[in-house]
DNA sequence: CCGCTAGACTAACACGCGTTAGTTAATCCG
DNA sequence: CGGATTAACTAACGCGTGTTAGTCTAGCGG
């Protein structure tokens, strides 16, 4: 009886993965039922359970691809500098893609950021560490640009906190059929994060 | 059986309101049961509905009146400034309000930033109406200093949306007794949202 | 002092939930 | 071509949900 054992692969799977995202960004985890999750596929509940093994378990799967993607993301991105690129430089592309990523992948954004909650306890506390371990990239962007006096600002873990959420934001409201395209998006972000972080001197020369 | 005609002003439906809102807020209101606000209450599950018309009345009483008295404050705010005040004056008033509220009422916050969906219909509606013209508010502030060149922004809309989000995102990761009190978070808020919005000449003296 | 009301209680209902068991039709591999 | 596997199905279970009905008791006003 070994129903969960391909859990994962086929075509199916993913339909109900896309299924199952889109009920619970909208209405939320525990409001979704799985009846509801196999009806938008076209099967029955019971089908679901040769897919995955319980409703937490596609919760996990969605949160855990959902944050491994915002974090490659991230990190593709700061690779693609050189290694000595200026601290705004490096602030630009990590807000860049997140913002990207927040525009682009509204729902996983918002099971990230709204249904945690409702995973296992194990569960929860290694997604919560993967979103510190994200955070940690930015706060520490931003920490080295105070240092060398790139940046200025009144708190750095407060602003840190400030440049994320306001990306995160963006999966609340930006509708891809609305004014603006994702790369003016990100580029206004990225503006808005460098006025955040602003030395009142203007950013330094590198001293090579 | 007019059971539920004296709707709202005993110390037990204060209770009431008390254990609903941290229950909403710490799991969600789908995850809540009536059963786990009663018994933190000290009653049955039956005893709310002398009380309470229903779940979801629970939830209105507690949205409407964090709308109210978000609102309440920053209109409170608004009006201790001068009538000439300055655009800076105006934005630090709001956001400043906008910040204490959060820190100070994060359950009501978060509540109502997450748990509108599960409200019926035309309440949701309602609910979304106030939250609209509190950010109004906010979004016509930041166009007049824009119009006035106190202010710069690469984007009127998306910059209102980030200076409400990272005041928002306070009643996320704020505890009163961790480093900061409030007062400090909201002057580091009020120097952010300045920062974003600065104009790169600096603000204008004003034309009397 | 008595009747009324407010507000607690117990008991129960109807329903929908996540999940399991067992079965059946199609599809793939040797 | 035949056995095994995949993945759908129907049926059902046990439980917890929001909610209602009806009862009991303490306290207050006339």
């Amino acid at each position: 009886m070994l129903r969960s054992s391909s859990q994962g692969g086929s075509a199916t799977a993913d339909e109900i993965r896309l299924a199952a995202l889109e009920q619970f960004a909208s209405v939320g985890y525990e409001a979704t039922t799985m009846r509801e999750i196999a009806g938008n596929v076209g099967i029955k509940a019971a089908s679901l359970y040769n897919h995955f093994g319980s409703k937490e378990a596609m919760l996990w799967d969605l949160t855990l691809t959902a944050l491994n993607e915002l974090t490659a993301g991230c990190e593709q991105a700061l690779s693609r500098l050189s290694a000595d690129a200026r601290h705004d430089q490096r602030l630009a592309a990590f807000v860049s893609s997140h913002v990207a990523y927040h525009a682009s992948n509204r729902n996983q954004a918002l099971v990230v950021n709204s249904q945690l909650g409702s995973l296992s306890a194990p569960h929860f506390r290694r997604a919560v560490k993967l979103r510190a371990s994200y955070e940690a990239t930015l706060r520490a962007s931003v920490e080295a640009g105070v240092r060398d006096g790139d940046f200025e600002s009144p708190d750095i873990r407060v602003t840190t906190y400030a440049i994320l959420q306001m990306g995160v934001a963006v999966s609340t409201w930006f509708r891809p059929d609305g004014q603006l395209t994702i790369e003016e998006l990100c580029a206004i972000y990225v503006q808005l994060a460098a006025k955040l972080l602003a030395a009142r001197s203007g950013p330094r020369k590198r001293v090579g």
